[in-house]
DNA sequence: GTCCAGCGTA
DNA sequence: TACGCTGGAC
């Protein structure tokens, strides 16, 4: 999906509103935002006089799955370890990682620090941050939403967001009743952003529209009182702020199971290994996880039709020891199963049969945390095979894995057990 | 406890 | 179009 080009006079598309609507959208908004919005949030405090590309990249990636609040101290720690672009791309991916964790969605991270070193060698050969929006949009992670804010709030120049706040806003004002998750409807939005974002003052514009998005057209309750657009939005007048943005229904998540190895050394170390980059948690730090083969399905007699009732496919071994294990993990599988001895202590030394729940984007997850103690030279056994395999594997306490490892929240969970 | 938002990439 | 994570809303 391209970000349109500007064309005030998009002819082909038609609007809901008047022509005297549409173009009082933007004073009203301004003048609610300098009364009312928020003008002190640390990546706006350059940006009156002289226009900051980097800070305003690092918290638009940040705010693109997080709210203000959950990114406040996440964005101070960055700022303090990276002040500037050069820092971060100077940085080890272990350092940025270990900075991101806990925000979720790692391969942003990784876009963040990939792009961080695009961005040093475009300033290098061109003595600047990028000025265009394709120029933006060619960093990695950067995609059409993220431009338009970088160019309107990072470079005061012209830009136009469309992000899920700014949707949520124009599909109740002009009663935008497409899924919004189709190309048509995103279109449609992108169009009517546009035309409503004034050329010489996209920056103020689109800081009042996210604020408008996160505090009063909220998701649910909006404040429709408080609302500088209420005397002509469309879902307002018929009550039906909340039937918008509209949405394909979401598929219910299937389950799966797996134990948390708590492998132990005598000296209390236990093993962590490095996630590959692509796929779950990847580039972060974690237990080894063990694949547990498991038909989903109620257990209590209720005959209630729900995802947990459907069983899962029925693969094969060889499938899903394909699927569901990383290289790490199969090496330490293999070793368990030869070492007969080893894989006994793991089911008797069970700690807790309690799983933790962690629910991802596509599925939930039952991880079970199971201790195991292995003597020095199972330990350099266990060590020679995942160094044969080059795999980044550490031993090291709980404490000192929290304090210097990017773990994910599972991972926190596990260990505060 | 369960559901949901959020944007870019492969 | 599938997929990625977590906190907060309900």
């Amino acid at each position: 999906m391209t970000q349109p080009t500007a064309n005030s006079e998009s002819s082909d598309i038609t609007f809901n509103h008047t022509t005297p609507s549409l173009n009082s959208f933007a004073p009203r908004l301004l003048d609610w935002f300098a009364e009312n919005g928020r003008h002190d949030l640390p990546w706006q405090q350059h940006q009156t006089d002289t226009p900051n590309p980097y800070v305003v990249w690092l918290s638009e990636v940040m705010l693109q799955q997080t709210q203000v609040t959950t990114v406040l101290p996440y964005f101070a720690r960055f700022m303090d370890t990276f002040p500037t672009v050069q820092d971060l791309a100077a940085a080890d991916w272990d350092l940025v990682a270990e900075h991101w964790a806990g925000l979720g969605y790692y391969a942003r991270a990784r876009n963040l620090h990939k792009g961080a070193k695009q961005l040093v060698e475009i300033i290098d050969e061109t003595r600047g941050f990028p000025q265009t929006l394709s120029g933006w949009e060619a960093i990695s992670g950067v995609g059409p939403s993220t431009a338009g804010a970088i160019m309107a709030m990072g470079l005061h120049r012209y830009g136009v967001i469309c992000d899920g706040n700014v949707k949520r806003v124009l599909t109740r004002w002009a009663a935008i009743d497409g899924d919004i998750t189709k190309s048509a409807t995103t279109k449609e939005l992108w169009a009517l952003a546009e035309r409503l974002t004034p050329v010489d003052d996209s920056r103020l514009f689109a800081q009042a529209m996210m604020d408008m998005g996160a505090t009063l057209c909220t998701r649910s309750k909006p404040a429709c009182l408080l609302c500088p657009l209420k005397d002509d939005c469309l879902a307002h007048a018929e009550g039906r702020e909340t039937d918008y943005p509209v949405k394909a229904k979401k598929q219910p998540k299937p389950s799966k199971f797996s134990d948390a190895l708590l492998i132990e050394s005598l000296d209390h170390d236990m093993l962590w290994l490095q996630r590959p980059d692509n796929g779950i948690w990847g580039g972060l730090w974690s237990l080894p996880l063990q694949f547990v083969e498991k038909v989903t399905g109620k257990i209590t007699g209720k005959s209630q039709n729900t995802a947990n009732d459907t069983p899962l496919d029925v693969r094969s071994n060889e499938k899903v020891y394909e699927t569901e294990f990383t290289t790490a993990e199969q090496i330490i599988n293999e070793w368990l199963t030869e070492n007969k001895l080893v894989a006994e202590s793991i089911s008797s030394t069970l700690l807790d049969d309690d799983p933790i729940k962690h629910s991802l984007t596509h599925f939930h997850w039952y991880l079970t945390p199971r201790k195991l103690t292995v003597d020095a030279a199972q330990m350099n056994e266990l060590s020679e095979k995942l160094a044969a395999a080059e795999i980044t594997f550490k031993w090291l306490t709980e404490q000192k894995a929290q304090d210097s490892l990017g773990l994910p929240r599972a991972m926190e969970k596990l260990i505060e057990r």
